[in-house]
RNA sequence: GCCCCGAUGGCGGAAUUGGUAGACGCGACGGAUUCAAAAUCCGUUUCUGGUAACAGAGUGGGAGUUCGAUUCUCCCUCGGGGCACCA
């Protein structure tokens, strides 16, 4: 055993013998409980960030943990390689996206690789390589033939000038990024899935998801967004309209319809269009309404505005005369593209009518009262007892959505429905770098699917697209094809798929990453599935962890797996944030300083005062801790740190610094703090492998020292156990491991019991340590003179005989403040616990001339006298 | 705007069914070792008052429940994530 900690030397050894033995490689193994350990697959951006570091890490300390368990466990790696990051360096590079793509997960995988991840690399898959979307495909073709797959119109946001579709990541200010023009709705023809027909299971089987976070479960029903509530009908005031027909309406209030005064309309609607026919005023309200881009948040936080229509509607109930505004909050893609509006008991509509000077009539008795007087209460809203509406006043929420839903069905008016918020996933992109959309659009035989022996549809890799329109387009040899029913001349689609498609199944594909006889194994899919602990940051809670268990649902209903739901436990990962440092410029800008570039003064206290840039020594703003990124010029180099220090101290740093759903700050003095940590287990470890090999303790003649150090081993054990296994808080666990190392180099090293126990003690530290920082553990368990590989050992158990303890100390409280303790047996009965702390002189001199009403004694813990 | 989460010493964090607030680490201060430095080791470290013993205050702010609240309830402030074409 070298003298020194040599991270560089012993990591390369440890992984050199991982690779030889193919240690993470595994099978399906009958009769061995099998623990499939997922992270989230990165994007291949270019390098690891520290976000991803911290995600894997995660991940490894569960999966390494697991198969110290005895389990099979599977944890495997790949690329989530499509994506409009390689279209936009390819247009900066001039390189084909394809090959920055194969380039960046080259060096990618070079990264993971250093960072000793327990990984199955023969598993290794890229989502843009054929052989994995030629199954997304296959399934494409299957679910348009069942309908779940349509075609509709969907809005995007058009940049006039380069003529193109943009992401909502594109459009900043209601601007192009690149051509800077006003960005507008367009609506273009898109295939959907139709997800809402899942919305109803998707929502129910969150109730089997007892492993995940109830934060994540709630955002899901929420977004899910089930609402019973009425559609109704409005009946077009003919006079006005000029035709027979009805408004359809959606509302969860049908006990305000008495209270509705008017109506208002999405600027698509056809109402709107035939009014705008001829007004000049509303036509340029209309157009205007198209300016901007989709974003539901820019959306929802502009200013609410409207104009109203020469046109009418009935109310259903009473045959009162409504007028139809246009207004800028209604969406013609959400619902019907109509409301109806009841001022008095809706926030927004109040605003609304306020700001036009429309009626406002209260038809429920609330809280505030019978008015709707400004400002707008809260309490307006409210459910509560009808009023001003005649033949139903006086009745409740309930009986009034019965009342009026039966005279709106006999009147053909109205009936209940469900409705949900969750909208069709439109999937559709016109971009380059995706997955082509498997369709030959044919003019006799309408959308054909690409039948399965000419899938793949490959797309070409040799094409560097240049931010106008879709490349694939401008193709005639890639969508020029024939039919595959009729044989004419035929148009392939040249749209590719949302990369949240690929990222929806990748999981399942692991379990059989080559099968070439379908898009999984079936039988390899359900030995592996459902994934037992899935790992991931917070910001995929909504979209792709719902997409992905729709999916399943999908592959299921396709007979490929036999489960419910794709991820039993879910872990999401806060973000890795760091210090930012910055000048103003004179422009009113700022100039962002990396950390690394910087050097900190502290006061007296050591608190921060003061920074300046190390290259000039000038002073810098300091600017608060943020996520690392590009903008903040934050970012630490995960490469750096690996090289400087090993991957063992920057994991041991990452599990320590927090817990892995909370954020977490970087230190460098922290990172140096792990580092000092691993040298002090390296140098006792040292000190007593020199000392020759340790003895058996014999337990029976322990001492009272002796005795201590072993409870401190076997409650380190215990709560390692604890907080690995059962809560994922490594940092505790590593603070009990930090914890057990300071009484292990405080006790005696030299009798033949201390060494015994020391031998015992470094075991537990190399055998609790071996998740966190795997390959000092494996040198560790070598010096410790075993001859099996610590990565195949089991995980210590707790001898809860080291536990006992023969007296306890107990708190002594009056009136709940601390005023004392007391050591007594651990058998003691409750009369002399609580004889014993009246008699505490602390207890008399705080009880002095008040009258003890009650004593409680909570056995193990404290006793509070309450006096008065 | 809507949905979800968070806030504890100088800093990261701990407190596992409501029961000792500050485990563990970082930083700072003092000391040892050293020609010196690095490294290492020992000690102190929530705040206020006090030489000290000790006393009081204290978990973003305000109220409440309780013998007892970081923990439960209500209201508020600030910070973060998501909002369907970033991944």
């Amino acid at each position: 055993m070298q003298e020194q900690y040599s991270p560089s030397e012993i990591e390369a050894a440890a992984q050199a013998d991982w690779d030889n033995a193919e240690a993470f490689k595994v099978s399906e193994t009958p009769g061995q409980d099998t623990y499939y350990c997922l992270s989230m697959f990165p994007y291949p951006s270019g390098k690891l960030h520290m976000g991803h570091v911290r995600n894997y890490t995660i991940g490894d300390v569960i999966a390494r943990y697991q198969r110290m368990q005895g389990k099979n466990v599977l944890q495997p790696m790949g690329w989530d390689a499509f994506g409009m990051p390689a279209e936009n360096a390819a247009m900066n590079n001039k390189v084909a996206p394809a090959a920055w793509t194969y380039s960046n997960i080259d060096y990618m995988r070079t990264q993971l690789k250093s960072l000793g991840l327990a990984i199955d690399w023969t598993r290794e898959i890229a989502t843009c390589k054929p052989d994995y979307y030629r199954w997304e495909q296959w399934l494409f073709t299957r679910l348009f033939e069942k309908g779940i797959i349509y075609r509709k119109n969907g809005t995007v946001n058009w940049d006039p000038v380069d003529q193109t579709v943009l992401a909502n990541e594109q459009v900043i200010d209601g601007k192009g990024w690149r051509s800077g023009a006003v960005i507008e709705k367009r609506e273009i023809p898109m295939y959907y899935f139709a997800i809402t027909n899942y919305a109803e299971e998707l929502l129910s089987s969150l109730d089997e998801l007892t492993g995940w976070p109830e934060q994540v479960k709630t955002m899901q029903r929420n977004w899910i967004g089930k609402s019973v509530g009425m559609e109704v009908q409005f009946p077009y005031d003919t006079a006005s309209i000029g035709h027979d027909g009805t408004l359809k309406v959606f509302t969860t209030r049908p006990d305000t319809l008495m209270g509705a005064t008017y109506v208002a309309v999405a600027a698509e609607h056809p109402l709107a269009t035939q009014a705008a026919e001829g007004n000049a005023e509303l036509q340029a309200f209309i157009d205007e309404c198209k300016r901007g881009g989709v974003a539901e948040a820019d959306i929802a936080t502009q200013e609410k505005k409207g104009l109203p229509t020469p046109l009418y509607v009935l109310h259903p109930l009473t045959g009162e005369k409504l007028p139809v505004w246009v207004a800028n909050y209604v969406l013609m893609g959400y619902g019907e593209g109509a409301v109806m509006a009841v001022p008095a008991h809706d926030e927004r509509d109040f605003a609304f009518a306020s700001k036009y000077r429309l009626p406002i009539k209260p038809v429920i008795r609330t809280s505030a009262g019978d008015a709707t007087p400004e400002p707008w209460q809260d309490a307006y809203g409210e459910k509560g007892e009808l009023i001003n509406s005649e033949e139903f006043d006086g009745l409740d929420y309930d009986s009034a959505f019965t009342a009026i839903g039966e005279v709106l069905k006999q009147k053909g008016l109205g009936e209940p429905r469900t409705q949900f918020r969750l909208r069709d996933w439109g999937i559709s992109r016109q971009r380059y770098w995706g997955c082509p959309i498997p369709i030959i659009h044919c003019d006799s035989c309408g959308d054909v699917p690409v039948p399965d022996d000419q899938l793949p549809v490959v797309l070409p890799e040799d094409v560097i697209p240049d931010g106008a329109g879709s490349p694939l387009a401008k193709m005639p040899e890639f969508y020029e094809c024939t039919c595959p029913k009729c044989g004419a001349a035929a148009k392939r689609e040249t749209d590719t798929m949302d990369t949240f498609v690929e990222s929806s199944w990748y999981y399942a594909r692991y379990a059989s990453p080559q099968y070439d006889q379908g898009m999984v194994d079936p039988a390899a899919a359900n030995h592996w599935l459902p994934v037992d602990q899935y790992i991931g940051g917070i910001e995929h809670a909504i979209l792709h962890l719902l997409y992905a268990r729709f999916f399943h649902k999908l592959m299921r209903d396709e007979g490929l797996v036999n489960s419910n739901e794709p991820f039993k436990n879910l872990l999401t990962q806060g973000m890795v944030l760091a210090d930012t440092y910055y000048r103003l410029e004179a422009n009113g800008s700022k100039t962002w300083f990396n950390p690394a570039d910087v050097d900190i003064e502290r006061d007296g206290k050591g608190k921060i005062v003061a920074a300046t840039l190390r290259s000039d020594g000038q002073p810098v703003e300091i600017g608060g801790t943020e996520k690392m990124s590009k903008s903040k010029n934050n970012g630490v180099d995960p490469q750096a740190m690996i090289d400087q220090y090993g991957a063992d101290t920057c994991r041991l740093f990452m599990m320590f610094a927090s817990p892995p759903d909370m954020s977490l700050e970087w230190s460098d003095s922290g990172v140096e703090g792990a580092q000092r940590f691993l040298r002090r287990v390296w140098r006792l470890s040292q000190q007593h492998h020199a000392k020759g090999p340790a003895g058996k303790a014999d337990l029976g003649s322990l001492s009272d020292e002796q005795k201590a150090v072993r409870r401190a081993i076997h409650l380190a054990i215990k709560q390692a156990s604890q907080d690995i296994g059962q809560h994922h808080k490594f940092n505790t666990a590593i603070a009990a491991v930090m914890t057990l190392m300071n009484v292990l180099e405080k006790a005696p090293q030299d009798a033949e019991q201390d060494r015994a126990l020391l031998q015992e003690g470094l075991e537990t530290v190399a055998l609790v340590l071996a998740p966190i920082a795997p390959h000092i553990s494996h040198s560790l368990w070598q010096s410790l003179g075993h001859s099996d590989a610590i990565i195949d050992a089991r995980w210590p158990q707790v001898d809860e005989s080291a536990l006992v303890q023969d007296s306890l100390q107990l708190v002594i409280q009056v009136n709940g403040k601390l005023r004392g303790h007391i050591e007594v047996a651990a058998d003691a009965s409750r009369e002399l616990i609580e004889a014993t702390a009246r008699d505490n002189e602390n207890v008399l001199r705080f009880t002095e001339g008040l009258t003890i009403r009650k004593v409680i004694v909570v056995p193990g813990k404290l006793v509070n006298i309450v006096a008065n």
